[in-house]
DNA sequence: CTGTTAGCGCTTTCAG
DNA sequence: CTGAAAGCGCTAACAG
């Protein structure tokens, strides 16, 4: 079956192209009587306007591409249902592209996305960057971009984030106040500044409960999760073993877990475990996990929200704010009880 | 910054655009030296051939559509980061779309999709769906289409399932080893096929081990969590509740386990549950709930790898067959130790 | 081996 | 209020 174009809607009805063209534009400047009958039949034949054709046109895709690091993981889960709900109300399809926290990937994508393919971009960076220049060229070619949570501090555009160093103070503190005086933290690449940023949490509440600062207590992860769990090995059978870890990556509290089991240490008698996490299902969770929870959802909503505003507003260049949702602290088992 | 294109490309180098075009395409009818200039500058400039053009020029756009009820749900996680490698390595991008069960989402999208967006689609169905003639269009329109999980039976296209039956058999078998004699079945929607076949498997176990069948211990659920809820605390409230549940569903486990929380009902002492699920935290999961969990990245991978098969093969109609992996039985607390 | 040309389906001036 | 015509950027005959 053919499918069904302006010109063929046109010559059934006897009107120009252009006439049927503008019936679904330009509301004015066209007789409502026309105007109806080829609004019926289009609805009649299921006509759709060609999206490549109009997209060719018009150098608009309603599209946007989301670039993330993963999807097995709550917060991008979250983030993503978030931004797909704006996109339906905005009738915006959305793109998504997994990094696996390869950068080649990341620079790979957008360099395929600067060519009209999405109208948009939203971002949360992959741990092994260092260079963000690739990410100018969607700027040059006046592709708006928005940031969210993996975001580059530097970047002059929209960043969507948490209060991380506020976050990262709550959660060792957290932890000092069960009494914990050796705490450990476990966190993912040194090039995200969110990483960053709850480190720096997490140093200053030490120092501001005069805790000293071990640097054997600081592990710095990787990508791959078998190494990871060597790490936290490691780490739990180090003569002066931490009595509490703070994690910034929920896959890094999961490892933590095994690990502890494996060598037969309780939790949270034996050490107590804090950690960035989206977990929702409470009801199926270990009771021993306190979590810092980022409202995930939201961020995609705010992040996409902003970027389509732009995208409708023809601001093409996307001021240069910060954002900042505000995390949730949630206290279970391993911390409240003593 | 203007974007560069095949007319900038020939105009630099003095030749035609379409032997540019070609160089990019066909390698043979091309001398060789021009083509490493052409494809040497347009390295240097960083062209990439406009999406929009190509695709109206071609009528293939190199994009998929993956249609699921929602995404925050590790069957659909796992299922979508399968998609998603196999979309990579073939070089096709992924447009994704969340009914959110709502069956009216699910005819718009489909409606959306029969314009040359996409050159093939995957999809899942919404749970209170009953006619899918919305989804003929498709093959009207030659836009294959791979069904996974959650298929139509009667559909004559390519189907990707797992051991329905046999599975809901092995989750209430092995309740009834477990010492069960009042087995509960949740399930959702009689419009899902797999839903159909959980269920059957369910009744033929029964009766297979000389177990009647208590119409008041099977519950139909809704797309409504707080609905869910009230109704898994009516069956547990009954005069002769179960003494166990099999769910054919992640949520409704985790409803479970929040209502005998509230109902101090002891799991796995008083009530022993299994449920579909891919959760895939173990280290953090509640230790008593066995599982079928099916192989979602696998299946993914696997109707993926079938469309675009499909796609470039030109044979656009896709066989009518139904593939079908098998789930896993993974028995916890709840049931292994008595 | 290279160039000319028509046209994918749509939008958008510009004339009438 | 309606229509003719140009052209978005690319591809694919077809000539040369």
């Amino acid at each position: 079956m053919d499918p069904i174009n302006l010109k063929k809607l046109a010559e059934i009805l006897n009107v120009s192209v252009s006439t049927v063209s503008k019936a679904f534009r330009d509301s004015y400047d066209i007789s409502p009587e026309t105007k109806s009958r080829i609004l019926s039949l289009a609805k009649e034949l299921n006509y759709q306007p060609n999206p490549y054709a109009s997209g060719l046109r018009t150098q608009k895709s309603k599209t946007i591409a989301v670039i993330i690091p993963e999807i097995a993981n709550n917060f991008f889960t979250q983030a993503i249902d978030g931004i797909e709900s704006i996109a339906q109300e905005k009738n915006y399809h959305v793109l998504i592209y997994f990094t696996h926290e390869d950068y080649t990937k990341e620079v790979a994508f957008v360099q395929h996305l600067q060519h009209g393919r999405v109208d948009g971009v939203l971002i949360s960076l992959s741990g092994d960057a260092k260079d963000r220049s690739h990410l100018d060229l969607l700027g040059h070619r006046d592709i708006p971009l928005v940031f969210f949570d993996r975001v580059d501090d530097h970047a002059k555009t929209t960043r969507v984030t948490t209060n991380d160093f506020e976050s990262g103070y709550m959660a060792t503190q957290h932890l000092v106040e069960q009494g914990c005086k050796k705490i450990a933290h476990l966190f993912f690449s040194k090039d995200l500044s969110i990483a960053n940023h709850r480190m720096e949490g997490y140093l200053q509440s030490l120092h501001d409960h005069r805790l000293p600062v071990n640097e054997k207590l600081i592990v710095q992860c990787t990508a791959n999760h078998v190494t990871n769990y060597g790490l936290i090995k490691n780490l739990l059978k180090q003569k002066h073993r931490p009595d509490g870890i703070f994690s910034s990556f929920e896959k890094l509290a999961l490892l933590s877990f095994e690990a502890c089991e494996e060598l037969a240490l309780n939790i949270p008698r034996d050490i107590k475990i804090i950690s960035f996490s989206n977990i929702e299902t409470a009801a199926l969770l270990n009771p021993s996990l306190s979590t810092i929870t980022q409202p995930a959802f939201e961020m995609g909503k705010e992040a996409a929200s902003i970027l389509f505003n732009a995208l409708e507003n023809n601001s093409v260049s996307i001021a240069d704010q910060k954002v900042v949702l505000n995390s949730t602290l949630v206290k279970r088992k391993s911390t409240s009880r003593e």
